[in-house]
DNA sequence: TCTGTACGCTGTACATTGTACGGCGTACAG
DNA sequence: CTGTACGCCGTACAATGTACAGCGTACAGA
């Protein structure tokens, strides 16, 4: 599966389809017997349902009932396509609302969304969000995100780098679940019947003296996930992991606003 | 860019090949004109030079001076040449020795030689390792970076934990990084290009009203990184975070070990 | 009402991918 | 010397995004 890129096009024009900017020309020919809106719902549709490959613009051409090229007037091309689908995602995510709770609670809160997006849509955790689609859905989903960062002492600078670190993390959990179920899909073996099949012939050849703690540590991890990699696991651990630097992070913060000196802390080993 | 996976074939045949073992079965027909490492070579060099996508069967032959479908003789397929492709960059990373050091130096030189691999071998990022290549180089690497976190007082399971968290991070790091290379290579524009032709575009698009956090955050963190999204900056705040993070779990399993209670702390919010 | 034209839609076409299949010739086992 | 296992190769296929050119429609201006 791909990790697809989106819009390299013009970027007037991909915001004006973001936003759904009506173009002011008069109208001539014939009308138009679609919308950017089912193309789009017509895509998510099929990634929902078959995952990210399934989504090509034959296929969805197929399911509106019209012939591939017709797509290419209602968007410029695949790129901007999944700057849609992304943005649509975004923006239909539930939002909780966590004013007053403790900030753990708030920063769980946001974890736990982006979770669910990525259970609902599995495809999304395969498209990079370097260059995100700058459209509604990305900015109130970026809005939400930050109040339950807000009012902890941090930066705004720390709250955005705070953010990027949490959702950086709860994504590359969900590219493994993903991967995992890719995998899954094309052996016809899940990941604990291929770790059952690979560990004793493993075993076989591997040297023990050679490798002594991998060998010990990997057949805990082992026995522990019945797997290699367990990424419910992982992102349980890694969330608490997550939390505990923020606390940190924000501890620090306080010192330094209390305290007379103002160095920080972040480049230096303490 | 896919996010390529590997070995979807006999399991047994793959790991063979990956700790080069000889068939014992006695040679008839003409002499092999090639040999594994050749053609793993070629790959390792097509894809560092130009990433993983110009890795075709088709070029990996021509390199060798032969057609595609000979390749075929000495791989069963793409997936498990692609294993063999990462546990040869695995094993060829170098390791550096920080016995006698403090944990967080320890620990903070596993993500630099992670961090140089994927600088070094770019496609290697985009490569999923939730069934990673159960070769010599993973086995050697894992055993290396465990290294690291031993006698800290973590159990075995922690150790994995905290190191494929570690991992994680540093591999999503390289993949935004890869992300950014490869978008900037199809769109023209490096990421600090795209910021500067977009934000402008977006904020006369946007109700600032609407999203007054986001703004303000987004115009800081904007200007801080001349760009949506910096993964130099990413890393370097991330790796702090985790680093502390392993700190307050280090303390953590210390004050179990050394208190009467043993309850566990992870799934409680304190 | 008539006509020119902008525009929505479509059919064909191309280069590229991994690899299945069958044929050809070689060099060793007996 | 001969049969056969095996290395190597040429062709072929289905699937992808999308460039290009043609066709017909419905509105603007007369």
């Amino acid at each position: 599966m791909p990790t697809e890129r989106t819009s390299s096009g013009d970027p007037a024009h991909t915001l004006q389809l973001l936003w759904r900017g009506s173009s002011p020309d008069r109208r001539r020919g014939p009308r138009r017997g679609l919308s950017i809106d089912a193309v789009v719902e017509a895509a998510n549709a099929i990634a929902d349902a078959e995952g990210l490959d399934a989504v090509t613009m034959r296929r969805v051409a197929k399911e509106l009932g019209v012939v591939p090229m017709t797509l290419y007037t209602y968007v410029p091309g695949k790129a901007e396509l999944l700057d849609l689908m992304l943005d649509t995602a975004y923006a239909r995510m539930p939002r909780t609302d966590t004013t007053g709770q403790p900030w753990r609670q708030r920063v769980t809160a946001v974890a736990e969304e982006n979770k669910a997006l990525f259970e609902r849509h599995p495809w999304a955790a395969a498209v990079s969000t370097v260059r995100p689609p700058l459209g509604p859905g990305q900015m109130s989903k970026y809005e939400h995100e930050l109040s339950a960062l807000d009012g902890l002492g941090l930066s705004d600078v720390e709250m955005d780098d705070c953010l990027t670190h949490l959702l950086t993390f709860v994504q590359a959990c969900a590219r493994a679940v993903a991967d995992a179920r890719a995998a899954q899909h094309d052996s016809a073996l899940n990941d604990q019947q291929w770790w059952e099949l690979n560990a004793p012939l493993l075993a076989r050849v591997l040297d023990e003296n050679a490798y002594p703690t991998a060998v010990r540590v990997g057949a805990a991890a082992g026995a522990a996930h019945n797997s290699a990699y367990d990424p419910a696991h992982a992102y349980s651990f890694g969330l608490q992991r997550v939390l505990d630097a923020f606390a940190a992070l924000i501890d620090r913060s306080r010192d330094a606003k209390t305290s007379t000196s103002q160095h920080r802390h972040d480049d230096i080993a303490p």
